[in-house]
DNA sequence: CTGAAAGCGCTTACAG
DNA sequence: CTGAAAGCGCTTACAG
């Protein structure tokens, strides 16, 4: 089968008798501001028809210099393979803020080195700007490529909150400081004045705001609270997070902890191995007079609810909980904020587009709101949690 | 900050000393043709490197050269709203596969159109040509399209067997019917002599070749065997799907079900709404005489294993039960057959650079391997089955 | 009102 | 061994 040729303007100025420029005009709507004749725009449409034109995308964006591209980058993979993934959310509303805006996504493969981890320059070439711009989304900290990226002048945004000294980065990223408070006053109403903050391992600036604003809003609460911070780490800390860390550490240091209870606010930064969230530590933090727990992630979160069953107690009844996280399932045994990832996808779009046309990016910077937990598994502090499971 | 301009291959040409088109042939690997001697070839390099150049993918591909780009549409959406959804592990491997080709997506999402659907040719033009091919997926017929596509002469390769009349349209398929042989065999084996197979509506073909398999095991295993179809529609069925079920049931009547129990083969098509699936007809598909039931879909395997559950019924104890999908959230109640979804994804990829290359592609076209299930669920045939559960 | 022409950045014969 | 030139299909001043 030999492959028919693909019908150009000038195919169709061919048929129409007229110029290809003027087919061009028609079919950029520049008819009107040219005076065309509907007589001829009309035999130019029905050639167009009859040929059954396409306008060559390769040749547009080459001469007009968009193409219609907008690029997305993970520094791992961007389809998850766990159904439960942290991205998948994003890309959903990634990609209904692209269908509205009838732009085409690109998922950066290529940029994968033989080790898996992914680089933007690693192969040599910024095959991002191939897109118009780019989003970018991940943990991993890469300063260097950011900001060569950014020296390029190519456009791009991160979803989740980004620094990078000197830069002024756009990024997206939920009013995370905000929803604490609804946090802190539903455990305060609730007549909590001990809570736990079960925290992972610091990964992102966008935790460090949730933990900084959570113990704002307790502060502004002007209640008796204490309350304890536990920091779970993973291998995966590097050494950067190690930094913020030790960082958290230096804030709220150890010697702080025996003056606790009867202070108005105090802190306890503990680092303990991830498998630490067991039926056992659960009841060590009612024994130490918690009564309630803030939990961060959503995978700490099903830890924790497995340490309950474990412990055979039942939230709120036992303990209240809230988590700081809806679980991807659906599912998730708490009540929980809802960081608004889907809304944070669109917005990145729009964020994106807005750089891509000069704007000023950072005055863009806008949270997203967070929606505050319902109340399901908070109630009133149990009475003093006096037995041990054992 | 003024953006600076991105190089050209003529500002490579310029520092390097030499013409831009030698450029392009050492950046294209065509420098050894042309005996372009290793020292020119290291200026230009170093010349590539120093100016960060990227090739204009635009200009590449308006040339008639490869952009790199491989499509990936569905006429649904790509990013699955839903932890569970059915195409993720194609596109796991399409990603895979991708990664190691160094090649990037193209997720065309411009093609929505404004009531939801996507069409390739529904805004006017076809901006698939951007990429070098496409990956297509979904089950939405849209003969008129594909057609147009291979009129074209767009390479594109399907995921999931595709026939249009006149076209030979190269598509990925798993080997379904072999499958079939060990899902029969264990049952068999198992002492199983009637069999219920509870198929969900059929929107696709590969859901007649699992069918066909079925029949075609069973036949073969040459055993006394009474098994019966039975169909779950979902309002999603077309005119065209109806078609395909009314063809099996005029293949399979009704009327052949009286003589049932003794015949060696014989088919019961049921008609039965979507919630049909309750602890009641599980009780029904007992009492009818089936030990077994072969599960078309995972969803439908959800929805048995809820039935089961609430009929008080425990596989393989009361029923013996295999499925002929994974759950994509990685549980699932039963013994099942693995569709072997990331492999097809990579192997979509490898079809459609060899379809790019002008290779002949039906020949590439070779069913990828399922896994034969476990048997967890399947056990000895239960007592016949006596109490209804009500 | 319409057309001729330049040029987007590339690749590929072709001519030296 | 290297360069000049054509041309991929388009848009956009610009000149009539």
């Amino acid at each position: 089968m030999t492959r028919p040729r693909i019908p150009r303007q000038s195919d169709i100025a061919r048929l129409a008798g007229v110029s290809q420029a003027t087919v061009s005009m028609v079919l950029n709507d520049r008819a009107a501001d040219n005076r065309i004749p509907e007589s001829t725009q009309q035999r130019i449409r029905e050639a167009m028809a009859e040929l059954g034109y396409v306008p060559n995308i390769a040749a547009q964006s080459l001469r007009g210099g968009r193409s219609g591209l907008i690029g997305v980058h993970t520094f791992e993979r961007v389809f998850p393979t766990a159904p439960d993934d942290y991205y998948r959310e994003f890309l959903n509303g990634i990609e209904e803020q692209a269908v509205n805006s009838g732009l085409d996504l690109v998922l950066f493969a290529s940029t994968q080195k033989p080790d898996g981890t992914r680089s933007i320059y690693g192969s040599g070439s910024n095959r991002m700007r191939l897109a118009d711009g780019a989003i970018i989304l991940g943990f991993e900290k890469n300063d260097d490529e950011i900001r060569r990226l950014s020296d390029e002048g190519f456009p791009f945004v991160f979803i989740g909150r980004r620094e990078v000294a000197g830069l002024d980065i756009p990024f997206v990223t939920a009013d995370y400081a905000a929803a604490m408070g609804p946090v802190v006053q539903t455990l305060v109403d609730a007549g909590h004045r001990n809570v736990t903050y079960l925290a992972a391992p610091l990964r992102a600036l966008a935790q460090q705001e949730r933990l900084e604003g959570f113990e704002a809003a307790i502060a502004s609460a002007g209640q008796i609270l204490s309350h304890r911070v536990e920091v779970r780490p993973e291998s995966a800390v590097t050494a950067d997070v190690d930094q913020i860390l030790s960082h958290r550490v230096e804030v709220r240091p150890e010697s702080a902890v025996t003056a606790d209870v009867d202070q108005i606010l105090s802190h306890r930064v503990e680092v303990r191995p991830e498998s630490a969230v067991t039926a056992e530590w659960v009841n060590d933090v009612r024994r130490g007079g918690s009564t309630a727990i803030v939990v961060e992630t959503f995978d700490l979160a099903r830890a924790l609810a497995a340490a309950l069953a474990d412990a055979g107690l039942v939230a709120p009844r036992d303990l209240s909980v809230i988590s700081l996280d809806a679980d991807p399932s659906g599912g998730g045994a708490f009540s929980h904020v809802r960081v608004p990832r889907r809304a944070m996808g669109r917005r990145a779009v729009e964020l994106l587009l807005a750089v891509i046309d000069g704007a000023d990016a950072p005055t863009l910077t806008e949270p997203v709101h967070c929606e505050p937990p319902a109340t399901d598994t908070v109630g009133a502090p149990a009475p003093a949690a006096l037995a041990s499971s054992a």
